[in-house]
Formats: structure tokens, C-alpha cells, sequence
DNA sequence: CTACAACTTAAAGTTAACTTTAAGTCAAGG
DNA sequence: CCTTGACTTAAAGTTAACTTTAAGTTGTAG
């Protein structure tokens, strides 16, 4: 199956002009041409787009996802490069969720704050809450004066 | 306990400047200044910088975080919209996390993916791989052609 | 063969979130 | 009182990652 660049934009939603500008930046080093010009995707670009996708969405940069396809270009030599390159690349992301979940901690005691409040129809509520009425888990986000 | 600009910067670790410029857009009507104009950061208002930093790495924009903050200003008539905005926000930060732990398992198949050529010293090892050979949790990573 | 939607490029424009610069002011130590 | 480092503002500059525009080409359907 061959798809042009509006189909493979759609398949892994992103806009066309994206692929095109990740395309002018290098990051698609494997896309071949029709003879009139015209950019073909093949089924085994769409997953070298969805690894571009991947890098991107955890938060690589153009520059160094560039590298990174290139590497894959240039075959086997490259494969412990690739290979440290997703390790640290895994590291980071295992690192992020850890960031996101402390957020959503912090978000749920929130949460908690402002249905309370909510209830008792004034923040005030919590300006001499006792201890023992906020959740365990909460106690963390509790000022400490 | 008075901080000046710097000293609350350091402390939630981020540039002096940056607190500045969240001034200027608004995100601090809280802070007070001293009869010649420097920001004095109270030990609450360390709380507020806390939560907006909370909000900017869950991704919200500048703006939205303002109209937070403002919210926080105006007080208890706004316990509603501030308990809306921080549940969309906790089932944003939910769904990241969950985008998050998917591109997480994606890079551990690469790390198998690479850890396993670089054993056979090519990555054509994995161009005849049988599908018993791969482990089962990365079967939806593989190809379907 | 023609129309037309989707493709092509280069270049300019956009946006968010800062960061830097320049010129000047504040406040604490000696 | 004076120096000095940190503060102040407004305005300009930076960066990344696109997006848009303009002018032209390709390829398919009728």
C-alpha cells in the first residue's frame, strides 16, 4: 500500500504541512519519490513515523530525532548509538510520568480542596482545618508554617 | 519569611526572569511590593507559585493559568469554575500519563528491539524473527503487513 | 484533452514562553 | 556616604515547531 503525504498525515494525524516540514528537516531520510516528484509513504514508512511520532511526543527535539533516523539509515554500525540513544530516551520518559503523577497528586489534593470548600460554601473551611480531617494522603500538600 | 524575586526563584527552580515575566502576564497578582517596588514572596505566596508551576507542567498555557490565579483573587464566588478547571485538568493529566506509558512501552520494545540486534550483530535478525521469539508484550508492535 | 484536487517548493509568518539588554533604582555592609 | 549586588521596567531578541502563502506541477476522473 502506498499512501502521498496527505494520507499518511490523516493515518497518524498530523497535518500534511507537518510531514512536509519534518521531511525538509530530515526526518524522513526513507521516503521515496514518484518519478513526477510526489512523496510515496509505504507501509514500513508508517512505522518509522510512528517511532517520529513516539520520539516527539516524549519530548525529543527535531535536531535529535534527525540523528536518530539517520542512524537508522546508516544500518548496523549504529546499532548500540540507537540503542543508548532509547535507553536514555526510556530513562527520561519513566522520569516524566513520575513528574506527571506527583502533578496529579497534587491535582487531586485540589480537587479535594475545592469540593470541600464547595460544601461549606467558602474556602475559609480550611483556614483552621485539623489535621485529622484531611485525608493521610493530602497531608503532604498541607502548609507548613 | 520575605523572599525577594531571586531568592523565590531559586527556590521553586526557575529563572528570576521567568517569575518577571509571569508578573507582567499576570500570574502573581498576589505578591506585594516594598515601598521602593521590590516583589516581597510571603511563604503562602510560595504555595500559589507551586500550584502554577504544577498547572504549566500539566501544559496549561499562560493565559489559562492567569484566569486562575484571577480566580484565586475574587475569591469564594468562584469555587465552582476553580474545582471545574482543576477536575479538566486532573483528566488531562490522567490522559497524558496514559499517552505517556504508551510511548513508554513502545521504547521498551525498542530497547529489546536493539538489545536483541546488537546480539546478533545486525538488525536482520529481526527481519525472519518468528513471533514465539518475541516476547508477548510486544506483539502489538509488530509489523502487520 | 481538460478540469481539478492534491501535490510540489521556497520563503515568510505565527505562537508561546521565555531571555536578554539597557538604563536606571534600591538597600545592606563597611 | 559610598559601593555593590540585586532589584526595577520596557522593549527587543530568541527558539522551536510548525503554518501559511504563492506560484507552479502532478495525476486522475470524466
Amino acid at each position: 500500500m502506498i499512501y502521498t503525504v496527505g494520507e499518511a498525515a490523516k493515518k497518524i494525524n498530523v497535518a500534511a504541512s507537518t510531514l512536509r516540514y519534518y521531511d525538509k528537516e530530515g526526518l524522513l531520510p526513507f521516503v521515496e519519490r514518484s518519478s513526477g516528484g510526489i512523496r510515496m509513504f509505504k507501509d514500513e514508512d508508517m512505522s518509522g513515523l510512528k517511532m517520529i511520532e513516539c520520539l516527539k511526543k516524549t519530548g525529543m527535539p527535531i535536531k535529535d530525532i534527525k540523528h536518530f533516523m539517520d542512524c537508522c539509515i546508516e544500518g548496523d554500525i549504529t546499532i548500540e548509538e540507537r540503542l543508548s540513544i532509547i535507553l536514555l530516551q526510556r530513562d527520561s520518559v519513566i522520569q516524566q510520568i513520575e513528574e506527571m503523577q506527583e502533578m496529579l497528586d497534587m491535582l487531586k489534593f485540589k480537587c479535594w480542596y475545592y469540593e470541600t470548600a464547595k460544601e461549606a460554601g467558602t474556602c475559609a473551611i480550611h483556614a483552621d482545618m485539623r489535621s485529622e480531617n484531611v485525608p493521610k494522603e493530602y497531608h503532604k500538600f498541607l502548609n507548613e508554617k
